[in-house]
DNA sequence: CGTGTTTGACCGGCGC
DNA sequence: GCGCCGGTCAAACACG
């Protein structure tokens, strides 16, 4: 269980957003890479996980990038609906094809994901969401921090033959928005988290400003929770590793409560540091709706000399 | 007061 | 038709 002694401090790593904060401070002293939670070659592991957490969040956006996806789809054509990778690769989404689904309720083909009337259906059939396209990641807890979008978390179910429940979260940004995810521990590789994406955002990235309405609501609540985990919480208590805390919505924390520190290795740094900065910062480059093409995280890898492959 | 989590209940899909 | 299961609702509560 020792493996999983650092998601007991779930709220604390939460709060601080980060361990990216921390992270980068270590990798910009030259410490050997943190994370490596996975038993991967280290040739696959790219040491540089601010980067990818931050592309975690193209995972959602799948419709941005669908080429990646696509060709991504193309090298993953086989019929495996999971695709345990590394939080540490590039992120890979795959779009779960509900063929099964579709063969039995040929309604969802008629309107196409993401469509007005997709969303009508989805609207009126809150319970046929599992029709609707799916972008399944698979990260580790850093990709689940590094969610830009703000989420609400509605659910927490058990799930059969799985010993960790799958946390349902909605988007808090926009009332009406219909996206959704769950969030559910592999029991396969308990560091490895499997992050369901439904339906899409209706509305564009939500900014700063709003996401610090809820930063500190999100603290006191991993702090009720971290309270909550005590052994006489039922659920929790040998859980409390499993129940996924809003770390993506502190994506959207204070940058204030994040910039110390990096500012210091900038200053300390140099201009590498400073692009890096921009990765570690959602909230600067993400404050309208945009954020690095794959492009440019191609380009920062060859900058700090990582090796970044997409599947 | 606004926004968040928690959690039991409820509902609909699906397999037998 | 029945029961299981996953997904969602909504009331209660917490917090600044």
């Amino acid at each position: 269980m020792g493996q999983f002694t650092f998601m007991e401090d779930w709220d604390l790593q939460a709060v601080v957003r980060g361990c990216s904060s921390e992270a980068f401070a270590n990798i910009m002293n030259d410490s050997p890479p943190l994370f490596t939670p996975l038993n991967l070659d280290p040739d696959e592991l790219f040491s540089f996980p601010e980067i990818f957490d931050t592309t975690t969040d193209y995972n959602g956006q799948e419709d941005i990038y669908e080429p990646l996806c696509s060709l991504h789809q193309e090298s993953i054509s086989s019929s495996s609906d999971v695709n345990v990778t590394s939080s540490v690769s590039l992120p890979i989404c795959k779009v779960k094809e509900p063929e099964k689904l579709q063969k039995k309720h040929p309604r969802s083909e008629s309107a196409a994901p993401g469509s007005s009337s997709d969303t009508a259906v989805a609207a009126k059939s809150k319970r046929r969401k599992n029709q609707q396209k799916r972008v399944v990641n698979h990260v580790t807890e850093d990709g689940l921090s590094s969610d830009m979008w703000a989420w609400r978390k509605y659910g927490q179910k058990p799930i059969k033959g799985s010993p960790y429940p799958r946390n349902y979260y909605r988007c808090s940004s926009l009332k009406g928005c219909l996206a959704r995810k769950h969030v559910e521990r592999s029991s396969a590789d308990p560091s490895v988290f499997i992050v369901t994406y439904t339906a899409e955002h209706s509305h564009a990235r939500p900014t700063r400003r709003n996401s610090l309405a809820g930063t500190t609501r999100i603290k006191s609540s991993m702090a009720k929770q971290a309270i909550s985990n005590e052994p006489n919480s039922p659920i929790i208590k040998d859980e409390c590793l499993d129940t996924v805390p809003s770390s993506t919505t502190l994506s959207m924390a204070s940058k204030d409560e994040l910039v110390p520190d990096v500012r210091i290795k900038n200053e300390e740094e140099g201009e590498e540091e400073q692009i890096s900065n921009e990765i570690v910062m959602p909230d600067i480059i993400f404050s309208d709706d945009l954020f690095p093409s794959f492009e440019d995280f191609e380009e920062l890898n060859m900058e700090h000399g990582f090796a970044a492959t997409v599947d």
